[in-house]
RNA sequence: GCCGGGGUAGCUCAGUUGGUUAGAGCGUCUCACUCAUAAAGAGAAGGUUCGUGGGUUCGAUUCCCACCCCCGGUACCA
């Protein structure tokens, strides 16, 4: 029997500018959950991230800073580096849009689709003005117009471009949300995104006339025509895996159609693509559905987005230097709710660390360490934690991807420790006993070895830490240093 | 405008079949202890009773209606 196969993708950042908290949190959040799966599961994990490096606004970016555009892309890709050492992330995979075998994949997903009769040329029009000598969205016209030209008409261009016909595949997706009831994670947006395609949906454009934009892969069979990087971008989730040409690698972790097994994260405003028009290409390419789309919230900072001009723009770097890793990663993973929105300040932060960090985690083992040294209690423990009633309800709470609830739970567990120590006293009735004094810290120590487990998946460095600690008790260091506001 | 989410202690939030004195964590105050990172524990205060106004009901934070406020989306920005 093979080892179970768990594939994760985050959504795949778009390269104009630095990586923020937001995509650090959605990159954190995959990482909990693949490392869940491959250390404390034993599976056989695929976690694929990247870097979306096609498009008009990169070819722009690049131009500006007088670089040629693959050369900008490499620089930044290169700089992901840094995010993976910061967040201590695992991912397997790291691909870039402009990799020749995801061109490659690209163009064989379009023929797909194509031969399926799903991508037709049709006259796309766009809203044209001729003062900012540039192409706008219907949002960014107020009343049909302009807001920094408003004295002048909006002109409408006609262009030919291939469309993907979207609208065939309402039924099926309606069929898809209706048989995977968890199909999109939380529910709510499930009921989101199956009331905006029960409203009726258009076919999307998919390409760009190469005269005016050259930045994407060709189209096939039509060297006028690069893919709008929307198209190009999502076929990544299957191309990272070796779609179209490792089909046993492709199967045995995206799954099959009876199966499937893909899991993707992504954030609230890309509920859309990924879990209706990524899916509809999917289904026209005759390739199976993703299991789950987990939909995460986006990070504000006091009740505010951020934004350079309020200040109040969290750098995660910046976090990591002063604090470490693992701070980031529990505040991203505890004091942010999963599914929802949260609220990131300095001073939220900062009191999170000390009081759950610092006094929780890091002093509740110094004490039961330093205890367990003075009194010569044994603290190696090797154990079967899978029969643990605790662990059970914390993996229940893994295999749905609460990962904030998994995480209280830990907590909780960390909590009691030191209540135990403040009910039972072992350092007073060390004295009197000593023997049930040892038989009370051997089992603190356990539960340390255990909760230690837990937070593989959460706290990484941190895991190590404790382990180390455990193996060496006489050298313990704090855990957690206190650090001045 | 429309669609979605939300308005519960200072802060962040639980509260799914409507039922006695509405909960947790953090913060605050008091007390106690000393194994620990001047830390951990116990207790207490804190909600004009759960956005506002109605309604259904023996009884509603929980159901219905209206309204107010906040946030997101409103499709080619990836």
């Amino acid at each position: 029997m093979n080892k179970k196969r768990f594939y994760i993708t985050t959504t795949l950042p778009y390269v104009n500018a630095a990586p923020h908290v937001g995509f650090a949190l959605e990159i954190v959040q995959a990482d909990a959950i693949a490392r869940y799966h491959r250390e404390l599961l034993g599976e056989e994990v695929f976690f694929n991230t990247g870097t979306d490096e096609h498009g008009l606004k990169i070819y722009q970016k690049a131009i500006e800073e007088g670089k040629d555009p693959q050369a900008y892309t490499d620089e930044y890709a290169a700089k992901f580096d840094h995010l993976k050492q910061a967040l201590n992330l695992s991912y397997d995979n790291f691909i870039r849009t402009t990799d020749s075998y995801h061109v490659a994949a690209a163009q064989e997903f379009w023929k797909r689709c194509a031969a399926h009769g799903d991508i037709e040329k049709k006259i796309y029009k766009t809203k044209y003005c001729v003062g900012c000598e540039l192409e706008k969205t219907d949002s960014e016209l107020e009343d049909g117009r302009c807001s920094i030209h408003p004295n002048m008409d909006i002109q409408t261009v006609e262009e030919e471009n291939y469309f993907f016909k979207f609208s065939n595949s309402q039924s099926a997706l309606l069929e898809l949300y209706a048989r995977n009831p968890d199909f999109v994670i939380p529910p709510s947006r499930l009921g989101e995104i199956r009331k905006f395609i029960e409203g009726g949906i258009q076919d999307f454009s998919v390409s760009r006339l190469k005269r005016k934009m050259p930045w994407g892969v060709p189209v096939p069979g039509d060297p006028e025509h690069v893919m709008y990087v929307w198209f190009d971008a999502l076929v990544n989730y299957v191309s990272a895996l070796g779609w179209p040409e490792d089909t046993k690698k492709f199967e045995a972790f995206w799954g099959t159609k009876e199966l499937p097994n893909a899991i993707q994260i992504a954030g609230k405003d890309n509920l859309r693509q990924q879990s209706a028009m990524w899916q509809a290409m999917l289904i026209s390419a005759g390739l199976p559905p993703s299991r789950h789309i987990l939909i995460h919230g986006f990070i504000i900072s006091g009740g505010q987005k951020m934004s350079k001009s309020l200040g109040n723009v969290i750098d995660p770097f910046e976090i990591v230097e002063r604090y470490g890793t693992d701070a980031l990663r529990y505040y991203l993973l505890r004091e942010v709710p999963t599914f929802e929105d949260g609220d990131f300040t300095i001073e939220r932060f900062a009191e999170a660390y000390r009081a759950n960090l610092v006094n929780g985690l890091g002093n509740s083992v110094s004490r039961i360490v330093k205890m367990a040294v003075l009194s010569g209690v044994d603290t190696m423990y090797e154990a079967d934690f899978a029969h643990d009633p605790a662990f059970a309800a914390f993996k229940e709470y893994m295999d749905r991807f609460e990962l904030k609830k998994a995480a209280d739970g830990i907590w909780e567990r960390i909590g009691n420790l030191d209540k135990k120590i403040d009910e039972t006293k072992p350092f007073k009735l060390v004295r009197e006993n000593p023997g049930a004094a040892k038989k009370i810290l051997r089992e603190l120590i356990e539960e340390i070895w255990k909760i230690d487990y837990m937070l593989k998946s959460f706290l990484p460095e941190t895991s190590k830490k404790i382990e180390a600690i455990l193996k060496h008790p006489e050298t313990i260091v704090p855990l957690f240093p206190r650090i001045d506001a």
